[in-house]
RNA sequence: GCUCGAGUGGCGGAAUUGGCAGACGCCUUGGACUUAAAAUCCAAUGUCGGCAACGACGUACCGGUUCGAGUCCGGUCUCGAGCACCA
């Protein structure tokens, strides 16, 4: 009998579907576990073999969970706004809607071929009216709270298409499409104030399972400094500038200051600069500039002296050069620096090149005219008044109580985190529920309105000068103002993306709930996740967005929990063969479809989790595929070999045990490849017994179906086993059948291995330290030399260290 | 540039706490089976030297700590991810 994997998978798929095995349970008495992947954008390449990594992760430890006794809820869904989609409509004049249906039908067969257990009753879908009614719902809440504001922001625009590109549409300073050349311009736009939240997103990961990298990006994401404002004045004006520093020990080596190039001074201030002319030249060319372009260090300092603008150093009174540079963004603390050449690298290079006054405050580093000193940790003040003598690391402090007693300044906490652009120009995305009144302002639809569908055109393009194509379409902007009754007109930016993939796992809760975004029944049972699987490059938007969100939640006692994730995992990329990105322009691609078809889902399932460490990105293999492929193979030939009786035989027993503590313990770890190793192990252990019992073979079967849950179903049957596995339990293991009796260890002289030696587990240091000194080998070589000491490792090793 | 990772045989990788480096799989080579090939099975397989026993070297590079370092510390190089309008 040949292992048949498509009559085998196919008849297995059926079989769950049919009998809803994978449904989660309305039984609010069971222990849960919310198991989560993030659901796909389902562009038009289909499944990509990266997509399945995650999913198979999470599959195998939903599908051990339930077998360990859990109320298992893992879902999916379908994060379907989004640029490529509308951009693939625009040039095929297909509806969005069309395209997203249609690619939602090919990703949701491809998911089912792979033998995953979700709970498919639970679909969500982001473009689902139904579940955009209440990601506008949110808006209206936030906006409400006043955590939706607008503000001017720069935004890429194309100069040759007239519209706003996406940061991705922009190669090399020009527009993706028609290659013009793309400037910065400013637009008015809607924004989310997830800066109100900084210090709880920092705060709240401590009670997190995320692993360990996950939670450092996010903090540095969030980039919370302590420092302080000071205020520099003006010459000559009752203005000043107001300068953010994380380091005010070193205020009396400010030799300048920078402005950035948007910093509203420049225009108040016009009439004073000499040289506007070329002030207002350098601010075209930084505006055609994106931002890491601009603070770049490796790159040449640009920047122009402000003729006729002096400020005054407050500690020393000191007048001191404005200038403006695209170093300094606009964007982060309060768009304007103090320079301190002598101990800020930025800032020395800054001075070095056009001849500003370098100042050494912190002496203990070398020479600042040659290099930047910026460490604070052994330094001690000079140059510096009344800090003068003090040890860096407390003049912040002092100087900071100067400036607030003399009131030249405040202690102030920072954060790099900016506020959430959350208006896009675009049609595919969920449409803002307000109304422009001029007498009232923005005015928020009712509730009873929403949803606020998406209006039906045939042209999903961009409109010119960067307006949303919403724009365009009078009749649905014309409205009346739901306060007032005039006359009005609609919102016609639509949300990013992120916004209905910032609460996605809520709905999958209570999917269905017309009243509410989940009910609280449900919600207080299923939350919170307890486990997220998801790939790197979604750590620090993502996993932020939706955590700002769900804490906003929680405030309107929407969400019975402070955080929406217990555990974040995060998974590898796959690479092509080559070892690069996988990409049709590399032809590196692998198609899922071609691999279940040649080998089947149960191969394709357990060489993703035997490819390599879960969370490395490891390049792809055809003959791994082939490896992984023949060992079950060889699983499903044990049958030829099977003997009758649920005992575990002499040869094998205490390998069946090991191997359950192995896999057990790694799948818990997500030490996916190695459980297959083990389980690769045990069967050449089987192999080389010549047998197996049909309890050893059920035991493999277990272990063995999380990874590959249609052969293992399968074989199950076939040797005469109750039930199916699914509705068993888990396989458990005698720790003390995991023991060996006797255990070989090493002895080394001076660390080097020289001989081996077999030694009961239970005996004592001191007997084992003489069995190794009693060796023959041992006592040649040491030959007469004098022992220094002897190490006995338990279980491992006898180190003896000789002299001589 | 900034933040975070990673570098181990021909290849993917393994090595819970510092304790036999290379588990498991692939490739390759030899053998069995076969008219033959494929498939399958058995064996070898880090490098150098040696018939062998064995010896030396070996975890990106330089240095340090330790009886002992892939693992810890300091520095360097290379590669990958993210950088806020791709998702």
């Amino acid at each position: 009998m040949r292992y048949n994997y498509g009559e085998i998978e196919k008849k297995w798929q059926k079989f769950w579907d049919e009998n809803d095995t994978f449904k989660a349970r309305g039984d609010q008495s069971m222990p849960k576990f919310y198991g989560l992947v993030e659901f796909p954008y389902p562009s038009g390449h289909g499944l990509h073999v990266g997509h399945p990594r995650g999913y198979t992760a999470i599959d195998i430890i939903a599908r051990k969970k339930r077998l360990e006794g859990y109320n298992v809820l893992f879902p999916m869904g379908w994060d379907a706004f989004g640029l490529p989609t509308e951009n693939y409509a625009i040039a095929n004049k297909i509806h969005p809607a069309v395209v997203t249906s249609d690619n939602i039908k090919n990703f949701k067969r491809q998911l089912k071929m792979l033998g995953f257990s979700f709970d498919w009753s639970r679909e969500v879908n982001t473009t689902d009216p139904a579940y955009y009614k209440w990601t506008q719902w949110i808006f209206l809440k936030l906006f409400e709270r006043g955590l939706a504001y607008k503000t001017k922001m720069p935004i890429n625009f194309c100069t040759g298409c007239k519209v706003g590109l996406a940061n991705e549409e922009v190669v090399g300073g020009v527009c993706e499409r028609c290659g013009s050349e793309v400037v910065q311009r400013e637009k008015s736009q809607w924004m989310l104030k997830i800066t109100a939240y900084a210090q709880r997103l920092i705060d709240d990961l401590d009670g997190l399972d995320y692993i360990e990298k996950v939670k450092v990006q996010q903090r540095n994401w969030i980039g919370r400094s302590e420092g302080a404002e000071v205020k520099f004045a003006l010459r000559g004006t009752d203005d000043a500038v107001t300068v953010y520093t994380t380091r005010p020990d070193t205020l009396f080596g400010a030799t300048y200051m920078v402005l950035s190039p948007e910093h509203p001074y420049l225009e108040k201030y016009r009439e004073r600069i000499k040289n506007y002319d070329e002030v207002s030249e350098y601010r075209a060319r930084a505006a055609k500039k994106s931002e890491f372009e601009r603070t770049e260090i490796a790159k040449e300092k640009t920047g122009v002296a402000l003729e006729g603008l002096t400020a005054v150093n407050p500690v020393n009174g000191k007048e001191i050069p404005v200038w403006i540079s695209d170093y300094v963004l606009v964007t982060y603390g309060t768009g304007a620096i103090m320079a301190v050449p002598a101990h800020d690298t930025r800032d020395w290079e800054f001075a070095n090149k056009f001849g500003l006054p370098i100042i050494e405050v912190v002496s203990g580093g070398g020479d600042v005219q040659k290099e930047a000193y910026t460490d604070v940790a052994d330094g001690i003040m000079v140059n510096s008044g009344f800090l003068d003598g003090m040890a860096a690391k407390d003049a912040s402090a002092a100087m900071i109580r100067f400036l607030e007693e003399n009131g030249l300044g405040v202690k102030r906490v920072n954060y790099k985190l900016r506020d959430w652009v959350f208006s896009r120009q675009r049609y595919w995305g969920e449409p803002i529920p307000l109304v422009c009144c001029d007498k009232c302002g923005y005015v928020p639809l009712p509730e009873s309105e929403l949803p606020l569908t998406l209006p039906e055109t045939e042209d999903f393009a961009p409109g010119g000068d960067g307006e949303s194509p919403l724009a365009a379409l009078t009749d649905w902007v014309n409205t009346v103002c739901p306060k007032c009754g005039g006359a009005a007109r609609r919102e016609t930016d639509t949300m990013p993306q992120w916004a209905g993939s910032s609460w996605y796992f809520l709905r999958y809760t209570d999917p269905a709930n017309n009243d509410f975004l989940a009910g609280m029944d449900a919600l207080k049972y299923w939350l919170p996740v307890d486990w997220y699987n998801g790939g790197m490059e979604h750590t620090t938007l993502h996993l932020l967005y939706s955590r700002f969100w769900h804490k906003f939640l929680y405030d309107l006692g929407a969400v019975p929990t402070k955080e929406p994730y217990q555990k974040r995992t995060s998974h590898g990329m796959i690479l092509g063969e080559n070892g690069e990105k996988m990409s049709k322009s590399r032809g590196n691609v692998v198609n899922p479809d071609d691999i279940v078809r040649d080998f089947g889902a149960d191969t394709f399932r357990t060489y993703e989790m035997f490819i390599g460490a879960f969370d490395q990105a490891t390049p792809w293999s055809m003959q791994g595929v082939k490896g992984c492929f023949k060992f079950l193979e060889r699983v499903w030939g044990l049958q030829a070999i099977m003997t009758d009786g649920a005992e575990y035989s002499p040869a094998l027993e205490s390998a069946v045990h090991k191997t359950v503590k192995k896999v057990t313990e790694d799948i818990d770890r997500m030490k996916f490849n190695t459980a297959v190793a083990a389980l690769m192990s045990l069967l050449n252990e089987v192999t080389k017994a010549g047998s197996i019992t049909k309890g050893e073979y059920s035991a493999l079967l277990v272990l063995l179906n999380p990874f590959a849950p249609h052969i293992t179903e399968e074989i199950w049957q076939r040797i005469g086993n109750k039930g199916t596995i699914t509705d068993g339990a888990w396989v458990t293991f005698d720790p003390a059948k995991t023991r060996d009796g006797e255990i070989e260890i090493v002895v080394q002289i001076n660390g080097k291995v020289k001989d081996k030696l077999v030694v009961g587990a239970d005996e004592d240091t001191e007997t084992v330290k003489a069995k190794a000194l009693a060796r023959e080998k041992v006592r040649e070589l040491l030959d007469g030399g004098e022992i220094v000491k002897v190490i006995v490792i338990p279980g491992r090793l006898v180190n003896i260290v000789a002299r001589g």
